[in-house]
DNA sequence: TTTGCTTTTACGGTTTCCCGTAAGAAAAGC
DNA sequence: GCTTTTCTTACGGGAAACCGTAAAAGCAAA
């Protein structure tokens, strides 16, 4: 099993059950930081006192507080950690239920394991890090059934920029201007309404109000 | 300090650490339950058998899952404890960070305390604990800086009921039949108007999208 | 009941959005 | 090189949303 841990979490009722769970599993006094950049100093120091972390156990997102942060989350800490340090393992335990938000720790982040706090979150992080020190990947219990949802419809970068763009007020004849500013093709007015149609057609959606609001269900923008 | 403890909460993770916590506070085995249906079977049987709780800590969401349950979150949990034994002292630690939501737990359910899930949390449910021993509320620690966001707009029945049909593709046009339907007043399409000119103006904004951009956010919708 | 004030509703003009069609540009195939 | 196909853009008519104004309805106090 893995010895040495860290973990990056700033509840601390949940970095105390975190630690009581990997006592369980006999991994003795694993480091913890309640701040991301913390942890990342102790991805360094790890390194050069030639003694590096073998896994990571972060959150996602950490409260912002008095003390000044670099690193505002747990996907940015992920990011940073790998980059010194890229065979790091990294299991993220977090309540985010958003499949677009896992899906995208595991494919941009190359995540090895996702645990959602929920109901038997202290189990499940105990399978999760015995899978992930055999070199599998672990994904939430519910992963198939949330899958599905995403599944729906494939949102082009476009599509969420667009939406993005109605959400932040910008008048839909307004959007071509911007789209053209920024280089980003097509971006004809027809076109921007071609892909709202689209998006809605296959939603069964009618007005662009329900765009916004599902994309903001599934942490798309 | 208080001897028979009551904690409902879903998560074991949560639920585990608070366990320890009230062990640092010489509080011997609480009882715990992972279902409102089963915390409130607990107060019930402290009744009868002339051993009542006289504390409950609660969580305030709920998972979901194959057990159906009657009562489905830490709100209605506190009102039907209170209801068979109105003396219970409450304790809510949740997440929830609304202002809107906890001012009405304290109002209306009548709660003793609440800490948020964050990231001094063990040491503030101690803090908790011993005031309400003495007879005190507990009060969130940024429960003031809270209040600010809260005053920004108060968001009426109506505004809510509005902003839910746009997400859900009604017509703007149609709302008023809507309205009239559901006995809601007023049920013009010009006070519709009225009140969505209002919100952006306060907000703002400029567009629908946005309303029901910054509603999802808030958790109002 | 009448008066004065507030809230609600009705209406009309302007802007934006919606949607179909067709012209134009780019890519693919021969 | 030329055609075919696909994608992108331009345009125009009609629907919906936006915005100001004025009439109507509620409501409180005299």
């Amino acid at each position: 099993m893995f010895q040495n841990v860290l973990i990056a979490e700033d509840h601390e009722h949940t970095s105390i059950s975190v630690r009581k769970t990997l006592e369980d599993l006999g991994i003795l006094s694993p480091r913890y930081a309640y701040y991301c950049d913390d942890a990342l100093m102790w991805v360094k120091k790890g390194i050069q006192e030639g003694n590096p972390y073998d896994l990571l156990i972060t959150d996602l997102s950490f409260d912002a507080d008095h003390r000044e942060q670099r690193i505002p989350g747990g996907a940015e800490l992920i990011q940073a950690a790998k980059q010194i340090q890229p065979d790091l393992k990294t299991l993220v335990f977090s309540a985010e239920s958003k499949v677009a938000v896992i899906d995208g720790l595991f494919k941009v982040q190359g995540i090895n394991g996702y645990v959602r706090k929920a109901r038997y979150d202290a189990q499940e992080l105990k399978a999760a890090m015995e899978e992930i020190y055999k070199g599998k990947l672990h994904f939430p219990a519910h992963f198939r059934e949330m899958n599905r949802q995403k599944n729906a419809y494939a949102f082009s970068n476009l599509d969420i920029t667009i939406i993005s763009l109605l959400a932040q007020g910008v008048l839909q004849k307004d959007i071509p201007a911007y789209l053209a500013q920024n280089q980003i093709r097509p971006s004809g007015l027809s076109s921007v309404e071609k892909r709202l149609n689209q998006m809605k057609e296959v939603l069964e959606f009618s007005k662009n109000e329900q765009l916004v609001a599902f994309c903001k269900d599934m942490g798309m923008i």
